[in-house]
DNA sequence: CAACTATGAAACGAAACGGTATCGTAGTGA
DNA sequence: TCACTACGATACCGTTTCGTTTCATAGTTG
């Protein structure tokens, strides 16, 4: 839905033919099939409404079929978490630092203001505690997005608007923080007025 | 753990003695080691692990007994979370706006900041979603909330620090967010300074 | 076409789950 | 002391769940 469609398949043992993009197209049938139907009732009704059962019967893939690429139960879902994590594209330096920063906080807000990503946030918040695979996808993707704030900051930094010493990973709680409460809220409406404010309260803040 | 000990123990019928606050100890004592024993258990491995049966052996009381108390397991479990909920007390508005506002975000993070709170939380985020009794309990609980720091944002308007039209909602979102977001995120050593920096910011935009 | 491989349907097992019922016992309050 | 009430232990029921296995079939690739 929202990302991420490339997605290793290293579950079935290895390819027996030469050609490595080359995938049984049975394989890559089944796998979104059930990767929907998963995504869906996960959405619908939480964690725990995603059983084998019920991700067989709705996908109309057959439970056999499902444990030939899925270890178990836990492994489909971490696999579906990862294949819904949104991606963030970094902005264009030549917009300076103000627009950059908006353009970015923007961006988020309305990759993360859908409402499928608004049901999966949650359930990603609460299995993340009890997955350490989850939980390191989720602080890559972290880190990553980070680094990208960074390389605007810097830009603010430059352009003499930001003190040398701040810290990336403050400044992204400080500005993304409240987006995600507001989803986690409920409040999808308000989502983008609070990317707006957000940003607005930082960049007034440094502009004394 | 963190809050809210009074509790009403509707479930059994009701008083046969006139007294209001005399219950039978055995009662007390039963709910008692039944919602710690579930808390515990929901801390420690989330929502899926609060069994019945696993409840009913880690507190020492009868499966029996807890169907006495509660209606369902869904009720026990609302009632684990509505007893974990932090209490927020309102600061003294002698203390001027600004010295208020930065004591009730602090306190707030102290009190979310806790390790049982940020286990919680994402349980409680997650179970939102689709038990509409813990929806309506935790959007009255950010009600209330929101209603003292309204007070705190007035004390900014007397003092003319804050323009009149300031939306109570939007700053609660700009401020706790962050705080939310660096629970959710792991980063509890962080918190303290994520609440600081956030008022900072805050503060420091409308005093341009 | 022919060898191969992924699939669907189904049945199955074992365990766990929510929830109920029974009954003897121990603690409570007057 | 005595009636009352909450309790623990236990067994039980029906359902759901994860996961495995078997086998005939449909699709793929060379």
């Amino acid at each position: 839905m929202t990302s991420n469609t490339t997605a290793a398949a290293e579950t079935t043992g290895a390819a027996t033919s030469n050609d490595p993009a080359a995938v049984d197209p049975r394989i890559a049938r089944s796998r979104r099939a059930v990767l929907a139907a998963a995504t869906e009732l996960l959405v619908e009704a939480g964690p725990r409404a995603v059983t084998v059962d019920a991700v067989a019967e709705r996908s109309g893939v057959a439970k056999s079929t499902l444990y030939r690429h899925w270890e178990s139960r836990t492994a489909l879902l971490i696999d579906v978490m990862s294949c819904n994590v949104p991606a963030l594209d970094t902005p264009d330096p030549a917009l300076g630092f103000r627009a950059a920063l908006r353009t970015m906080v923007r961006d988020a807000a309305a990759t993360m203001g859908t409402p499928e990503w608004a049901a999966l946030m949650p359930a990603l918040m609460s299995l993340k505690q009890h997955m350490p695979e989850l939980r390191e996808l989720s602080d890559a993707d972290q880190q990553h997005k980070i680094g990208a704030l960074a390389a605007v900051l810097d830009l603010g930094v430059a352009e003499g608007l930001l003190p040398a010493d701040i810290d990336p990973l403050l400044v992204a709680t400080v500005l993304i923080g409240p987006v995600v409460f507001a989803i986690l809220g409920g409040n999808l409406d308000q989502v983008d007025a609070v990317a707006e404010y957000s940003v607005d309260r930082f960049i007034a803040s440094y502009t004394t």
